[in-house]
RNA sequence: GUCCCCAUCGUCUAGAGGCCCAGGACACCGCCCUUUCACGGCGGUAACGGGGGUUCGAAUCCCCCUGGGGACGCCA
């Protein structure tokens, strides 16, 4: 049975480039049947958080990315992993290293310096009599000669030299293990059958699997994906925009978008853009994702999001506009349901928090029209069909978008005015602005009373505006 | 510097030798629908980085160059 890990470590939250990863992971797990693992790489005390552990695990809650394992945190895991060290040292396998970090450091920029790839020159590696005062590291053994070849489910044949590695460090000098020790173990003792991640891990990869062949165990198989840069081709980074993934929640953007959004970085089935999250798991292969890396495009994001907008129940997109409604502060016993906000805001939304914006006239009254369109639309001409429009609303029987529609056109078509003329005037009237869902659902979700006292407030500034001009 | 990866419109991508003087989507520009804005419809601008091969034929295969990215930590 597959089983596929996401593998995350607590120093940083959970970014687009992460999710990224979870999905692809969760994705290959869902449509082979078999098992999603979660797994914290928190081996780095120093900057491992609680905070980003929860942060991590919230946000892959909100995405619906559920792990059927886990979380496992590397660091219950200590004892594991030291007894795999001492063993190795045992066998011969792995070495005490007593070079100083200022020692390493100055052979390194050496290194480099000479034009050669940066690597430990093994100083210890065939014995070196302890080092008074210096606590060792311990390091893996590296076969020195030889290749090691990937045979990469996303790259194809990606083939290392041994030459070009080195003996890295497993434990550090306070005890504690390191990176790519931690994951060789836990792939192996957690049966991981793929291994999939971000692209700078290819590098990662060959160490890992010599430390498989030292452990005698088949490697997993691997698909190294592509990374995924700023709109501007540059690295993902805060200057961009969102860090966390939650703040996509809290701007309003659906979970299904998002991950929508992020399976097409990379992956594409055909020409077809919008896909539910059943759907993805279905058409999902690990083998069709590209090998380029793709750039974030928030314009397209909020596409999709619209498109997932429009493709929900009112119901239900009611449900989810709630929230943003309250947030923007407004009274929900004091206007429109969420649901009619909804319906009657979801072709003109790319986000629910705009959505939530659009609807405010509904909610509150509004400071002062909009001086263009008052300019505009508020005109002595249309002072007699406001007052009419005014009259007829206040008496109108049932408060209903149809018979406000119908009112207005009435008092339209008795002034020999086409709903144009008459359309946006009323509009301003009642939502300050030019730009609102069609006038009847409009004045409708502005309330009675509201619509009302509006359409006295307009009145009153025409009529104003028209002693001015005298 | 060394090693590894990548390379189709501005962006995401289709394309696995002839179906491609390259298709779709976002964005942008027109037009239509329309009481506004949207939604929707129609149309437009816009790409195979360069050079060598292989082949009757290359966006598709090979090589080189160029460009971009990643790795080279007692970080993950």
């Amino acid at each position: 049975m597959t089983r596929t890990r996401f593998a995350p470590s607590p120093t940083g939250v959970l970014h687009i480039g992460s999710v990224r990863t979870a999905l692809f992971c969760w994705l290959h797990a869902r449509h082979t049947n078999g098992r999603f693992i979660l797994r914290i790489e928190d081996t780095d005390r120093e900057r491992s958080t609680v905070a980003n552990v929860e942060a991590i695990l919230d946000g892959l809650r909100w995405l619906g990315l559920d792990a059927d394992e886990g979380p496992v945190f590397q660091t219950q895991r200590f004892d594991r992993y030291r007894a795999v060290a001492e063993q190795w040292l045992a066998e011969g396998k792995a070495y005490y290293c007593y070079c100083s970090k200022a020692e390493l450091d100055a052979r390194r920029e050496a290194q480099m310096a000479r034009g050669e790839k940066a690597r430990y020159d093994g100083s210890c590696r065939h014995g070196r009599n302890p080092v008074a005062g210096v606590t060792p590291v311990v390091r893996f053994r590296n076969p020195e000669d030889g290749e090691v070849v990937v045979e990469d489910l996303i790259r194809g044949r990606v083939v290392f030299s041994n030459r070009e590695l080195d003996d890295l460090i497993i434990l550090r000098s306070d005890g504690t293990p390191t990176y790519n020790f931690c994951v060789v173990i836990d792939d192996h003792d957690m049966a991981i059958t793929h291994v999939i991640r971000g692209d700078d891990h290819l590098n990662n990869t060959p160490r890992q699997m010599n430390m498989l062949t030292a452990l005698a165990v088949e490697p997993p198989v691997y698909a190294h994906l592509p990374m995924i840069l700023g709109p501007d081709g540059a690295k993902l980074s805060k200057r961009h925009g969102a860090v966390d993934i939650r703040e996509y929640r809290d701007e309003g953007y659906l979970a299904d978008a998002v991950l929508n959004y992020i399976v097409r970085l990379g992956w594409s089935h055909g020409d077809q853009e919008v896909f539910r999250v059943e759907e993805m798991i279905e058409l999902f292969d690990i083998a069709d994702v590209n090998q380029s890396a793709s750039a974030f495009n928030p314009d397209k994001l909020r596409w999709l999001n619209q498109q997932h907008i429009m493709a929900m129940p009112a119901e239900e997109l009611g449900e989810r506009l709630a929230p943003f409604l309250a947030a923007a502060g407004f009274d929900l016993a004091e206007g429109p349901s969420p649901r009619a906000v909804a319906e009657a805001f979801r072709e003109r939304a790319g986000t629910l928090k705009q959505m939530a914006e659009s609807a405010r006239y509904a909610y509150e009254d509004f400071a002062e029209f909009d001086t263009a369109a008052a300019k505009k639309h508020l005109r002595p001409v249309v002072l007699e069909p406001l007052r009419q429009v005014r009259t007829a609303l206040d008496s109108l029987d049932a408060w209903r978008p149809d018979a406000i529609g119908a009112a207005i056109e009435r008092v339209a078509a008795a002034n020999e005015l086409n709903m144009g003329k008459l359309g946006q005037p009323v509009r301003v009237a009642v939502t300050g602005g030019a730009v609102s869902p069609p006038i009847d659902v409009t004045v409708y979700l502005a309330g009675r009373a509201r619509a009302v006292a509006r359409l006295d407030r307009a009145i009153e500034f025409v009529t104003a505006r028209a002693s001015a001009t005298d």
